[in-house]
DNA sequence: TTAAATACTTAGTAAATCAGTCAGGAATAG
DNA sequence: CTATTCCTGACTGATTTACTAAGTATTTAA
């Protein structure tokens, strides 16, 4: 578990797409400009969001990204694990076999830590966000500043 | 908010020392040596922990660290922010006010988040993890097998 | 009073990671 | 066919990590 501005990338450019589900697949370049991420580093990320099974390329035109499973089965753990390298534990290199077969103290403080944490945001799904009050007003104000969708009808 | 190996190390040193309370204050030669983490960078660290008003030193020798408030009163989310630089809000630089004065969609999804992850890191305090079952019996092993402590009394 | 033990500070550094560019290839809709 | 998109890999400057080195300041104990 470890948490960077590489992981907050890949959360918001999730919930663009966990958000516009309805209206069919989000092509990379829409989320580079309207969330402000370079296009590049987006392929980056989710060459690995695709590589763990968390969202599905649409190739062509009208192409796009849309998600591989349902926003109420991805959790934020779920994308900063596949995004951010899992930090090693040092010593043992996450063996936990410090102490002659079992974890040593060091091992077990931040095992036991990081459990909780990991719990704690495995509990947080995307959809937990979608339907907020204010959200959905502030996405169709950036649709419109952006001009996205247009010509688009709502998707099958 | 950020979380990375750096805040690992503060928040595993800071365990050491709440773990030794009773004992007296505690060296960051002792933590060097138990926990695996190099002694400058120790310093560093505890600096920052230092300036946040979380530790006390005391020079000299029989010196160390303490804790300036009770292991009650210090929540990990203190431990990891005083010590990693928070990570910044790329477009409006935290600021809030790309939207016309309100925050924006990007801003509004991350802050959220942020706002739940560090209400939930807030609420774990070092004492929560002090006395499980298997700790104690660790620290011990461990303090034996680095002879800390050797000839020290219950401190006043 | 001296010596040792500790906290504290600053400067420097190799390696890793971040965040991005660039250049292209592969699939698909129209 | 052509434009659009995903997809891949190589490369890069800037920053951060984790650490070393070398000192200074303060306190205890002999
Ligand atoms: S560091 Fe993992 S068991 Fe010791
Ligand atoms: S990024 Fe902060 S308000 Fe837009």
């Amino acid at each position: 578990m470890k948490l960077s501005t590489k992981g907050r990338y890949a959360v918001t450019a999730m919930m663009d797409i966990a958000l516009h589900e309805k209206v069919g697949p989000v092509t990379l370049a829409d989320i580079s400009q309207c969330q402000g991420i370079s296009l590049s580093y987006l392929e980056q990320l989710f060459s690995k969001l695709r590589r763990n099974g968390l969202v599905q390329g649409v190739r062509g035109p009208g192409g796009g990204y849309r998600l591989a499973k349902p926003a109420s089965e991805i959790s934020v753990a779920d994308i900063i694990d596949a995004v951010d390298e899992k930090m090693d534990l040092t010593k043992c290199g996450g063996k936990g076999n410090c102490d002659g077969g079992s974890k040593c103290l060091t091992h077990k403080l931040w095992y036991d830590l990081t459990c909780d944490l990991h719990r704690f945001l495995s509990g947080i799904t995307l959809d937990q966000y979608l339907n907020r009050p204010h959200i959905n007003e502030l996405v169709k104000k950036q649709d419109e500043q952006y001009g996205r969708f247009i010509n688009r009808r709502t998707a099958a």
